[in-house]
DNA sequence: CGAATTTCTTAGCATCTGGTCCAAAAATCC
DNA sequence: GGATTTTTGGACCAGATGCTAAGAAATTCG
């Protein structure tokens, strides 16, 4: 019943845990949750179906486990192009374009776990999990733009709540584009744009000197 | 096996067509096309298995005529909603705004049935219908636009394409929003917020007169 | 009324669903 | 080598799945 997790008495696992979970991810990722079924699971992760419920639980569960793990990445890469250029523009612009990137990622599905697949999967501890998720990103955004106040890139007025949610929106927006299929190229465009929206001074504002 | 639509000679229908399709959307709005199963439907709509079938054919069929419904009906309130009010500003506030309405109705199921279930339908058609259904309504937007560089209302080299993608993304995130249980009352005033953010001027262009 | 036509009801089917059980295999500890 | 521990592979299960078949019921036409 224990886990042999890196070395133990028992017979040693012939698959490696987070690969494993990696080809999860893309299962769940393309065929949505309630399209999957076990056995889609053990075909595509290389693992037994004893093994698979042994070490991951029941699907659920999995699920729930896949989740939380893209999140953190994801965040993690978001939180990353977003606070690491200098200036404001570029970063939000960076983090729509982060978005998009990871949306159009040759060789994996198109779209987004948290985006386009999760939101609909029926579970209460899912759907707060997206909550948090949001909720999360809203504030990553929002300090973003804080620090664009202390450096004097926008004014200090700016509605800074309303537009990190709206960036969000709009990452979203595009991530559903990318899903639907939209070219790569044309969402990055449409990712400077909407940067460059969300950057606007509010009315009867001067705009700040670059 | 011909229909019996009005009036025929054999045993007359039970039930209402158009009746049990909203019963239908409903039932698929709330579970998510994999969740519904036929028994779901014939409990639903209170049609037997087998009218079922002759009457809207097999699941997917019938998913297809629901959502072509949902979707005229819905862009027919848009339409409305955009191109009532002379002023843009309340068209594209009322635009979003109705969305909102729409997806946190009281008594109905949150969210859209093409923005939340559909997507993530594996299926051609599906998908190409809802590539068609969104730009018909950044194309509906953008005419709005156009009609209001015509009154003058913002200035002529307005990216109207652009924002009106934008609109549609921000309505979309305001319906994600709401399906994930956000209250109508901040939704509506998002919804102005959004529409303030995409009515805002270009940079480097005076604010025009109101 | 009887023939024709259409819908309704019940039963059933093959397949797939998520999940469990159990014995064999492969490693470590003594 | 033998006991112990863990993983593995396959058989298995009860229930749900989408869908079809066959006959009874309800209506119109002659």
């Amino acid at each position: 019943m224990l886990r042999n997790s890196s070395r133990g008495r028992g017979r040693p696992r012939s698959f490696d845990e987070s690969e494993a979970l990696d080809k999860a991810t893309q299962i769940f990722w393309s065929k949505s949750y309630d399209g999957v079924a076990i056995d889609d699971l053990i075909a595509g992760m290389g693992v037994g179906r004893q093994s698979l419920y042994s070490v991951f639980g029941d699907k659920r569960t999995l699920f729930l486990r896949v989740l939380r793990t893209y999140a953190e990445r994801k965040g993690a890469g978001a939180a990353k192009a977003l606070f690491t250029p200098p200036a404001l523009r570029d970063a939000i612009a960076g983090f729509l374009k982060h978005a998009v990137e990871v949306a159009t990622e040759e060789g994996s599905v198109r779209g987004c776990l948290m985006v386009c697949v999760a939101p609909l999967v029926h579970d209460a501890e899912v759907r707060q999990f997206l909550k948090d998720a949001a909720a999360g990103g809203v504030a990553l955004v929002e300090r973003r733009f804080c620090d664009g106040i202390s450096a004097g890139e926008i004014p200090s007025d700016f509605p800074v709540t309303t537009r990190a949610r709206q960036v969000i929106d709009l990452a979203r927006g595009l991530t559903m584009h990318a899903q639907l299929g939209a070219p790569r190229k044309t969402l990055l465009k449409d990712a400077e744009e909407a940067a460059e929206l969300v950057l606007l001074p509010r009315r009867g504002k001067a705009p700040p000197e670059a």
